[in-house]
Formats: C-alpha cells, structure tokens, sequence
RNA sequence: GCGAGUGUAGCUCAGGGGUAGAGCAUCACCUUGCCAAGGUGAGGGUCGUGGGUUCAAAUCCCAUCACUCGCUCCA
C-alpha cells in the first residue's frame, strides 16, 4: 500500500513538474482543493472532454448538448433539495471526534423525554388497570404535563436560534440541556458550525437589495430547466438526452487527494429523458454504454468496476458508480442515476409552469423520466494520468514514460533535427508546418537526442520524428514509437497517415 | 474542526546560533550526434510569515499561515 501512495506522489510531482496541474495561487502559498491545469494538462483535458461530446452528443442522434450557465435562478436549488439538505448545524464532540447535527442531538435528547412520558402512561396504566383513560392521564398529570412543557420549551428556543441563526445559543442550549455524546459520553463540545455545500454570491452591484445566488454544485439541473427550450426547438423526441460539460462547485469541508476531490471541478452529464416505467431499461443500456465508453481507451477492464449504491438518495430508484482502480484504491468516477421524474416535477411545482412531454405514439402527456450519466472531468483526468504514469526499466536505466492513449496526447508529435547543423532544423520546421495544422505538435532542437526522446516520453508524446541527414538525400525521416522505443524509416509524406492511424478518435469510437 | 507531519534554489534534499550548500533542472558557449546525466561558465534563495530570546537566529522559543496524511464530511 506505501508503494501505491509512493506512486501517487510520484504523479502528483510529475504532474507539477510537467506543466499538467499546478495548485491554485501557489504564488500566495495555494488555496486548497483548487487546481490549475497547466499547458499539457489542459490539452489532456480538452481533448477528454471532445472524446466524450463527440461519443455522447455527436455519435448518438437523439442527443443534444447545451451550455448552460453557472448562474440559476436561486430557487431552483430549492427546487433540487440542495438548499434544504444542506442547511444542518453541525457540531463535534471533541473527544470522540464526532460529529453531530445539532438538531438531531436535540431531537434525541426531546426523544428521551417523550420515552419518560411514555413510562409514565404504562405504569399509570397498569394501576388504574381498565378505567384508565389515557387522554385524560396525558392531560392532567403533572408529571407528564411538566416532561411535555419541557420539551415545547426545548422545541421553542431551538426554532427561535435556527431563525436568528443563532448558532451561539444552540450551543449552550445543548450544554445546558447536558446533552452527551453516544460515542465518548462527554460534553466536551465545539461551537456550533453550519457547513455550505454551495458556495453562495450576490448578483446585483450594490449590496443592498442584491439577491443572493448559488453557484451551481451540479450541472444537471441547468439540463433540466431548459428540458421544454431544448425539447421544442431541437424538435426531440423521447427517448432522447440533453449533454453538457462544465463547472461545478463545492463547498466542501476538507481537500484531499489531489484532483479528485476539488472545490471547483468539471462535469460531463447527460440526462436521458424516458417514458415512465422504461426508465430501468434505460438505465441498463447506459450502464453498459458507459463501461463500453471506459474500456474503450485501453486502459484494462479489471480496472473498472461497478458499486451499485445501497442507499439511494431522495430523488433515485436505482444508481450505481463506476469505479476506477486509482493508486489510492478503486474510487468512484462516474455515477449513473435513475433519477424517476423527481427533478422536472419539482421544478414544475416550484416555477408553476408544466414540464411534460405530449407523447403522440401513445396519446398520453407526462413527465419524463430521467437516466443521469454524470462523470467527472477531473477524476477521468486524473485516471488518465496515473494509469500512464509508468516507470520503465531500460538497459538499468529509468525511463519515464505516460503511456497517454495516443488520441489524448497533449502533444501527437514533436519534429526533431538530430542536430542544429546542415540545414535538418530547416527540414524539420518545414515537417512541423506540414502536420501542425491537424496535430498538436513540438519541434525541439536543444540537447541530445536521447534527451529530447525522454522529454517527450514524459509529457506521453506518441511519436518522435527525426531528421537526419539522410533526410536531405532523400526525403525519409526516422519515426520513433513512445510505447515500444522502436524506430523505422518512413518516407515524409506518409507521416501525417501513420500519425493519423494512431490518435484518430474514429478508432477509438465504435 | 481534531490529531500528526512538513515548509531551505524550479525539483529532490543536506545543514542546526557566527554573513546560505549539493545533485538534478534552467540559460549561454564549446563538444558529441538515434535513446537521459561531456566540458566551461552564468543566473537563481533575506531558509513559509510575524514576534521573542541573543552581540548575533535559517538554526532556540511562541504565535500564525499553507500544504500533506488520518479522523470527520462527501445529494
């Protein structure tokens, strides 16, 4: 296990050192759990995302992509249950380390009251025997009339702190009430906090009389207000799925793991809108065309795996993870949701205006229901990136190779004269202007050969083309491959179908 | 938020009260010319930040910040 999170490190510097990921603002000693991608980090991810809207959108004639905006309108987060899910004061034990919602530890403890009440009806009832009159008992006892007070008081300075966010008193609430934790059973408490999933904003330039706005924690719902826009003028037909790619925020409580876990990060979604009652079939098919997706790249199908989830959330009647083996364990990178109609059927109870399709084959209007495909660009970065990482052993010598899939490359080829003399850097940039235009590539002419093949290896350059004097002769260069370090001779003109043969996404896509 | 660790050159690190070091990297020139590490030279750091002790602090003390890891959290 050291070995893997030796390995990890190694990615994560060679991801810095590369010009890949840099950590935001490094300058002012970083900001956490925001990365920057640097000049062959953001090729990589560029060309992630087109590999996945050219697969999603481009490939498949009943789906359509859009470009919906970070900022929404602030109910709509109500509408998708972020605002009110999100909301809990949250407090630690610090002995135990535990954290707790402070409205449940108060609950709990109101809960331990009613059970006192309770106690106290079956022992009454049990020496009034039948004349018992529970309601009557309830009503009059003084006992039970006091636990029921206690608890209304309780109930009454907990609502009145929640809406003067009153945190402060929540606390001493709790320490007077002498509430303890389950774990440690001390009342060894931190102050009261309440954690943001969304990062929240003012819209409007003066402070006074702004509206508070959300930027968005998930892209799927700019898909879903705009479901009867991109339906009516794209003239959809269900089945069929809205795409996009673009950011997301989260307020979340610690960093870790380098890009895997950010604050600010990249989704790709689809939403797939379907007849109700098909929706499990739907969700199989893209079950599969998502693992088909995932092995297209070569990468090792052992090294993918569904986690169907346990629990599913408010809005889900089936879900499921793909999972990649990452250095730090198999992690999730893609979710794949059956979302039922609850999102559209919010959004129509809470905007007051009908989201429904008008199915002619069956002469039936309804809300859709919807199969959400939702992966992280980040994480398929970061997969990319330590699945390449590799060290190989050569003639006792390391080399430092990213096995990128050829099509991802940032760079597909760099033009090399094997020296800066006899005309050859001339030769070469006159290669370089030829396939610059379709590929991404680099000429360098500083240091030895050998050198300039390592470098390319290390930022996972598929090919290396050399000009030699032989070139000058007779217009032949020698080709070097990344993966296997074999060289042959082609002649100039057949270099733009040999590289093409390689990083073309048409062999990838099936 | 708790606990632990780390902060010295672009990178990896050494130094441990007395005016900053190595290797690699970078740049220039020379040399070589098909798989890194040839030669000569150069640039680059007030040792995370602030305060204290001291004649003197990168070094000792305190605080603070950032990052990393674990816990917590993660529709």
């Amino acid at each position: 296990m050291a070995n893997y999170e030796d390995i990890f490190k190694k990615v994560v510097a060679h991801a810095k050192e590369y010009g890949f990921v840099f950590q935001s603002s490094e300058v002012y000693d970083g900001l956490g759990a925001v990365y920057d991608y640097g000049p062959y980090g953001s090729e990589l991810k560029n060309n992630i995302r087109t590999y996945w809207w050219k697969s999603m959108v481009n490939m498949n004639e009943n789906i359509v992509g859009i470009d919906a905006a970070i900022f929404m309108h602030p109910t709509t987060w109500k509408a998708s249950g972020h605002v009110d899910a999100f909301n809990d004061p949250l407090i630690d034990n610090k002995d135990s380390k535990k954290r707790y919602r402070a409205d449940v530890l108060i609950e709990d403890h109101t809960a331990k009251i009613e059970n006192k009440i309770e106690k106290e009806v079956k022992k009454a009832a049990k020496r009034f025997g039948n004349s018992f009159n529970q309601e009557q008992f309830i009503n009059t006892n003084p006992r039970v009339l006091g636990y029921k007070e206690k608890i209304s008081a309780i109930m009454a300075r907990f609502s009145k702190a929640m809406e003067n966010d009153d945190l402060a008193d929540i606390k001493t609430q709790i320490e007077e009430l002498g509430i303890v934790c389950p774990v440690s059973g001390t009342k060894n408490w931190t102050n009261v906090r309440q954690f943001n999933l969304m990062f929240k904003t003012q819209m409007g330039s003066t402070a006074d009389g702004a509206n508070d706005l959300y930027l968005r924690p998930e892209t799927a719902q700019g898909i879903f207000v705009n479901f009867l826009n991109v339906q009516k003028t794209a003239r959809m037909k269900i089945p069929f799925g809205i795409a996009q790619t673009g950011k997301a925020f989260r307020n979340e409580i610690v960093a870790r793991q380098f890009i895997f876990r950010m604050r600010e990060f990249e989704q790709m979604e689809m939403q797939f809108f379907v007849r109700p009652g098909e929706e499990i079939q739907w969700y199989e098919h893209w079950k599969d065309a998502r693992i088909k997706w995932h092995h297209s790249l070569g990468m090792g199908e052992e090294n993918y795996r569904f986690h169907d989830h346990e629990n599913l959330a408010h809005y889900a009647n089936a879900a499921c993870d793909i999972e990649f083996k990452f250095p730090f364990g198999f992690k999730e990178l893609e979710g794949i949701h059956s979302r039922t109609d609850f999102d559209l059927k919010s959004h129509q109870e809470h905007a007051g205006r009908k989201l429904q399709y008008f199915d002619p084959e069956i002469n039936e209007s309804y809300v859709p229901y919807v199969v959400e495909t939702s992966i992280g660009l980040d994480r398929m970065f970061l997969t990319i990136l330590s699945h390449a990482y590799n060290e190989e052993k050569v003639n006792g010598d390391t080399r430092l190779v990213l096995n990128i899939p050829a099509m991802l490359a940032p760079v597909k080829a760099a033009v090399l004269p094997l020296t800066k003399k006899d005309n050859m850097p001339e030769k070469a940039r006159e290669i370089l202007k030829e396939l610059q235009c379709d590929f991404n590539c680099q000429y360098e002419e500083k240091d030895s050969i050998g050198k300039r093949y390592r470098r390319q290896d290390a930022i996972g350059t598929p090919f290396c083309i050399t000009v030699d004097h032989q070139t000058l002769e007779d217009n032949t260069v020698t080709v070097r491959d990344r993966d296997t370090m074999e060289q042959s001779r082609v002649s100039i003109d057949k270099l733009h179908s040999i590289i093409s043969k390689k990083v073309d996404i048409k062999n990838y896509l099936q």
